[in-house]
DNA sequence: CTTGACCTTCCAGCAACTGGAAGCGGCATA
DNA sequence: TATGCCGCTTCCAGTTGCTGGAAGGTCAAG
């Protein structure tokens, strides 16, 4: 199975494929024309890595997710700190998120909107003293 | 003022002021020394851009908000309009960390995290045949 | 005169790719 | 056989918005 292919297989980009084999995420075999050639280990492996970067992941996380993955002696527990660590990441930037969308649609409503230059929007921008929270 | 007390005055990182110079968003003087000179309007410029930043503006975004921001001519409608879409990429953000946060909730509920490799996170991340939508 | 806190520039690196150039491999067609 | 085209290869550069660090100049105090 040769990179397009996987690439198919596995929703990821052929770019992002080699980007993987070049930091260390998986190693596939090489045909004797140089080509890349997926086993199907190496497709379930980019199957897994497409899922947990799309559950917002880092490449580290990852790489340690699939350790324990093909850990057969793993403990849950590994896993499942390193998935609530990542879903309080995820809480907080909710929460930042929705206090400047708090303070963003405030200003949006004061805002005319008109050809007059008046502007409620650029008025904080420039006088607002505190900031928004941590970001 | 030199580029310390811009900081502690603007908010600022020194390295941040000399890269907002560096990308042109303000041109401070300079001493014969060499040393950057910061007017009040500068430190004004810098607090207007800590301020865009926070609210998480684009730096290309606050270029054009401080353009908008020195043209007395300049109609509210064009302000409003950045504002409106960013306010749009907020709401989009936040529901997909939304879908995801549920989506990781429930992987992490189900999870013993005890000393056993039975795993129903990893077992997801191996499994799940489609995604968790537009990212 | 030295120390230490400033300031300067420049180069490198972070995350996680993405785009593009230059150049093979392999198959189909003329 | 030549030609085209697609897919594969590597390598380099760019993205966003800084941040760290090295090497060195400046300035006020002791």
């Amino acid at each position: 199975m040769n990179i397009g292919e996987a690439s198919a297989a596995s929703g990821l980009p052929a770019k992002t494929i080699r980007y993987y084999e070049e930091i260390g995420l998986l190693r596939p075999a090489r045909d004797g024309n140089g080509y890349r050639s997926f086993a199907p280990r190496d497709v379930h492996r980019l199957a897994f890595l497409a899922r947990a970067r799309a559950l917002g992941f880092s490449i580290e996380e990852c790489r340690t997710l699939l350790a324990l993955y093909e850990d057969d002696s793993r403990a849950s527990a590994d896993v499942k700190r390193l998935a609530e660590r990542h879903l309080e990441r995820i809480d907080r930037r909710i929460a930042e998120l929705q206090a400047l969308r708090a303070t963003l649609a405030g200003l949006v409503a004061g805002c005319a909107g008109d050809r007059r230059p008046d502007c409620p929007i650029l008025k904080d921008l420039a006088e607002a003293g505190q900031d928004v929270g941590p970001s």
